[in-house]
DNA sequence: CTTTTGCTGATTGTCAACAGTTTAAGATCC
DNA sequence: GGATCTTAAACTGTTGACAATCAGCAAAAG
């Protein structure tokens, strides 16, 4: 019972108002309640969360330097919009990250991690089956987490996250187009498969490809960036 | 004329003064005069720069998210201490999107740019030449930011400098040793080649083992990470 | 002598109010 | 009718004050 106690300690200890507004707003992005530029109002977020407007500040502070909003002086903070020029970039820059991710965890994987991501492709494979793509993507997401949280360089899979999060920002919101379905899992297996058989270069070539196709996916068949 | 104005006000424009307190104080972090560990006395601080706590504390959450700063509640922000993990971690990072970076910058670079890197190795030649350490560094320091500039991923040089920041937190300050200059010159002479002769893979290659060699040096010949 | 308990000063977390800027509506002029 | 100026409301930037919490020390208990 103390492990309750000691958690629930832990948790008022490392929160304070700004972190948990910090969080719910984190959370509203990632849900799409707050589109892209939009403007906070900080007295009536205040309001609404029933705090003063100096932890709301802090909180659009910390957002800013994350990315997720931008700050304009006297005019407040607008959620970023990230427009096709900016999400390029940003998937050249992931697609560099999950490379390293994957040559890191081809060299340690354990046959357990193995083990675990094959039991995500099946999951992804029954919801491809079912064609049902919201139980699909969270497997994708589990997927790719564990990839890189398995790799063992936790700034990383940190990294990884707060790219993740910042894709949220694009104003075309399926990140994984319906279509895309089949073919995604058949490079989750190719990826599985050279990770499985510890081979670093090729799950790295592999996964780094992944990403870009999704990038080029997203792009439409031209691969031009839309209002860039 | 006009444009001193223009530029005074655009200062003026986007600079509350959290942004400016923010500003010094990552440059004071860049410059060591707060070293790792350190708490941050709100107090002392705001009325040593002649303001409120408020920015204060607005620009601490900032530098928390840019990783410089821990915040512990109750406590106070104490400057981000890099232990050898995390420091290997970072490199690593680092050296997947120099990588990046070069691959990039080879597929496009033009010989002008070709001229100017050719520039920065001629001055970092002179300066080893006179054995002089302090004109070495910022040598290096443009060598490496102009070929991220070039490579025209503007989201991947914002990210290289935030490493690059970051990396004044380790406790070991010297970024690159005395001994190592004539080594890292030369591989400062193989990347450049590479760029210049548009061979992407060689110069990503080249690059993404020299931030490796690197952190080798930094954590002496055995390779294993101090205090972790 | 060691440990615990209860203060005290200092410091952080939060709030409410004031000052300056922006925005938008209304009035005025052409 | 449309454009421009005026003015007031709304909002952000900043400040100072109050409440809550923490570190250190002294006194008391074992």
């Amino acid at each position: 019972m103390s492990l309750d106690i000691d958690s629930a300690l832990q948790l008022r200890r490392n929160q304070s108002l700004t972190s948990i507004i910090r969080h719910e707003l984190e959370q509203m992005i990632e849900r799409g309640e707050l589109s892209a530029g939009e403007r906070l109002n900080e007295n009536a977020l205040a309001a609404r969360l029933g705090v003063s407007r100096g932890p709301i500040r802090e909180a659009c502070r910390g957002l800013e330097q994350s990315g997720l909003v931008n700050v304009v002086v006297n005019r407040g903070v607008f959620i970023r919009a990230l427009d096709g020029r900016e999400a390029a970039e940003l998937y050249e820059i992931r697609a560099a990250l999950y490379g390293l991710a994957g040559r890191l965890l081809a060299s340690i994987v354990t046959d357990e991690q193995v083990a675990i991501l094959s039991g995500y492709v099946a999951e992804m494979d029954a919801a491809m089956a079912a064609g049902d793509l919201n139980s699909f993507y969270p497997g994708n997401l589990r997927f790719h987490e564990a990839i890189v949280e398995f790799g063992g360089n936790g700034r990383l899979a940190a990294e990884c996250a707060a790219i993740h999060r910042e894709m949220h920002l694009l104003r075309r919101r399926t990140l994984d187009m319906p279509g895309r379905m089949a073919t995604s899992n058949d490079e989750h297996r190719v990826i599985l498969e050279r990770i499985a058989a510890r081979d670093p270069a090729g799950a790295g070539a592999a996964l780094e490809e992944h990403v870009l196709i999704s990038r080029a996916a997203l792009f439409g068949p031209l691969g031009h960036y839309p209002d860039a």
